[in-house]
DNA sequence: TTTATTGGACTACGCATGTAATCCAAAACC
DNA sequence: GGTTTTGGATTACATGCGTAGTCCAATAAA
């Protein structure tokens, strides 16, 4: 069987963006970071930190009495995953529903319109 | 206080799909339709009515001795949700990155491309 | 050396979710 | 009318998640 995908919740992700960020790093920087954005406890971010590390997220290396901890998932992958889901679960698997949504219900600005033009030129060229 | 976002998991997700495409409908007609596509029992699915009732998500009026069961919440509405969640948690919120995402990362059908290129053309023609 | 501190491991606890089973009153059947 | 069926209401139960608290061994401080 294929191994199944890791499932980050959604306040484990914030962990991960720590994480990918810099790494490694040892927990206090971790909940110096967290701290004051989250408002969490710093016990709540150390036991994100190690259900992260019983997924299999992040992985971490002794350094003396503590770890240094390093992402194992990649953002990009996550990303995948993440945009894989909403596309399946929400628009059925197609990507023209979801942009025509975006297009219709979120500010686009121009620099992103320009952004978004380049995209499908980048594409188009790739594909002949 | 702004009405607070209903919120469907997954599951009852898959039962809103089948009232968004018909309705009103009875129980009977939505374990009908979800029995097959899902495997779940029957009872589960009514669990997942209830509980969509609960939430406000979809409305049940008296036929006598059962109920005619209508969505509240509409698919655009909650596709935008998601799609925002998505935005938010994933891609800082901005519209780019996901594309640029997706453009290299999914396979986009030549069909695909020129309705977001469509799209995209759309969109600027509206900003000027 | 005795004691205080600190980093991590383990435990806790309520709510949401997936997935049903049980209970009950009203309707349908005999 | 008595009995069965059926639709909905209520209850169940394991797992995941948000959010910590407690325990313990090793280290640092006195």
């Amino acid at each position: 069987m294929p191994n199944k995908p890791i499932a980050i919740s959604d306040a484990e992700s914030r962990v991960m963006e720590v994480l990918w960020q810099q790494a490694p790093q040892t927990s206090e920087d971790i909940v110096a970071s967290l701290l004051q954005p989250t408002g969490w406890h710093e016990k709540t971010i150390k036991t994100l930190l190690n259900r992260l590390l019983g997924k299999g997220a992040v992985s971490a290396q002794k350094d003396g009495r503590r770890y240094l901890y390093s992402p194992l998932l990649r953002r990009e992958e996550w990303q995948r995953l993440e945009s894989r889901s909403l596309l399946d679960r929400v628009f059925g698997g197609k990507v023209a529903p979801l942009l025509a949504h975006f297009s219709q219900h979120e500010k686009l600005s121009t620099k992103e319109v320009a952004e978004l033009r380049k995209l499908i030129d980048a594409i188009e060229k790739k594909a002949r």
